[in-house]
DNA sequence: GCCCATTGTCTCATTATGATACAATGATAA
DNA sequence: TTATCATTGTATCATAATGAGACAATGGGC
């Protein structure tokens, strides 16, 4: 079956179940071998990879619909979820789209809600539904072309998760239970974009006292093996309450 | 004419006008006498107040309809406008609008996307229109009861615009072309819902080095009298990309 | 002309930051 | 076993930013 049957007979069930007009879409973030990825999907009859997404019961929350989408597409029951902007241009699909026929549900007009979702990346296994032919972990360093505003809205996420990185438990949901400090601080440096010093970084962040140090360290490498942390739930929670720098 | 009677008459031009299940919601923040304000209206037929919206067009980006739901509202036209989320509660307008008719516009589930303008109190007149009772400025400190959940929308808005204190020029847009910096500070510590040392906020600010000093005082009060001063927007909006904190 | 509230500016102790140095560690290879 | 090397943990020091407080300047009211 060519993709435009396929997506004939499944637009039958959309519109019976959705909200017209409106969609989600999720830039899922995960934090694997020190690189920040994203979960990118690639729709049938696309040359362009997307961002995963779907679309709101009649009778459904939005941040609902965001939940299922994404255990949808994770397995991820409870995952960390922000949404950030709606994105409503018109003509947004115009370009990838519009080959298709005027009855199908995706050539509708969407405005699409915008979430964010850090999940670890060792617990998740992604899945390539019926409309889909891809969905893997690309790195945020060699994101491919991507279709409609997606990249668009990849970057309003990257910019929303910067902004929020002191009030959020960004560090918690991205990074495995343990950590080494340089692990932490190539993820800071990954979401601001830019370098950090090294020995002021660890000592900033120790500051904080915020953590639970282990009496071990991840061996692997010809140097000094780097401590393992983990967050002290109760004082990183109390710290993000007002923020982790506080400059008012 | 009751308002079911017009609202049924307006629900025809908005169903042939408008995307139906997407709404705009702005929160249009004002400064006067040392207070910030908020724009609220009371909609005909409704007990508590509102914040101004509106609807898109069936072929108009969703800024736009932002911006002409403003210009309706205001009279302004060249306003600072923020999205800034989106609010899919189901049931959002049940305890308020399910006393009308269902074939009525408003009974739609609506999808609001959440816009903060900020304008300068002066310059804007307040327009009544059609389907409302009332547009007024309200203090925030002293906030009616508000209908659906406009107040939680509110809240958002007030917390992005806190988040974006030092990266977009919300001073520049709320104060009068001239201003003090105890107006100045005024105006932060509302925002930032705390209050800051007199001497160092002062200090802190003009570090910057953002502003014009003028050769002229504001009179008026038995007490000495406080310099002008306005924004200098070269170095005011090249401040403002790096951020006018900088913590990392 | 005195009083008072408010503003502009300064000081000083404390804390945070940037830059840099150096010892500790663990795998590798001689 | 020991030397080597990359990386990490931690210390140091100069500088900058911050918090707390003092005090003089100003303008209107009495």
């Amino acid at each position: 079956m060519d993709e435009i049957s396929l997506f004939e007979e499944r637009s039958k069930e959309f519109y019976k179940d959705y909200l017209p007009h409106v969609s989600i879409d999720c830039v899922v973030f995960g934090f694997h071998s020190n690189t920040l990825k994203v979960l990118l999907i690639r729709m049938k009859g696309q040359e362009h990879w997307g961002l995963p997404g779907g679309y709101v019961g009649k009778d459904e929350h939005i941040d609902d619909a965001a939940i299922r989408i994404l255990k949808s597409r994770t397995g991820a029951e409870k995952v960390f979820l922000e949404q950030f902007k709606a994105f409503g241009n018109t003509g947004r699909s115009e370009k990838d789209l519009s080959y298709l026929p005027e009855s199908i549900w995706f050539r509708q007009r969407f405005i699409s809600v915008g979430y964010y979702a850090l999940v670890d990346y060792e617990q998740i296994i992604p899945v390539v539904d019926d409309i889909s032919t891809a969905c893997e972990w690309k790195s945020v360093h060699e994101l491919p072309a991507m279709m409609m505003d997606h990249r668009q809205i990849y970057e309003a996420a990257l910019e929303n998760m910067r902004f929020q990185l002191n009030y959020k438990p960004i560090g918690y949901n991205l990074l495995p239970e343990e950590f080494t400090m340089p692990d932490l601080q190539k993820l800071y440096e990954t979401i601001l974009g830019k370098p950090l010093s090294r020995s002021n970084f660890q000592r900033k962040m120790l500051a904080y006292d915020i953590f639970i140090k282990h009496d071990k360290e991840r061996k692997g490498g010809a140097h000094r093996s780097p401590i393992l942390y983990s967050f002290d739930q109760v004082k990183y929670q109390a710290a993000l309450k007002t923020g982790l720098k506080e400059a008012w």
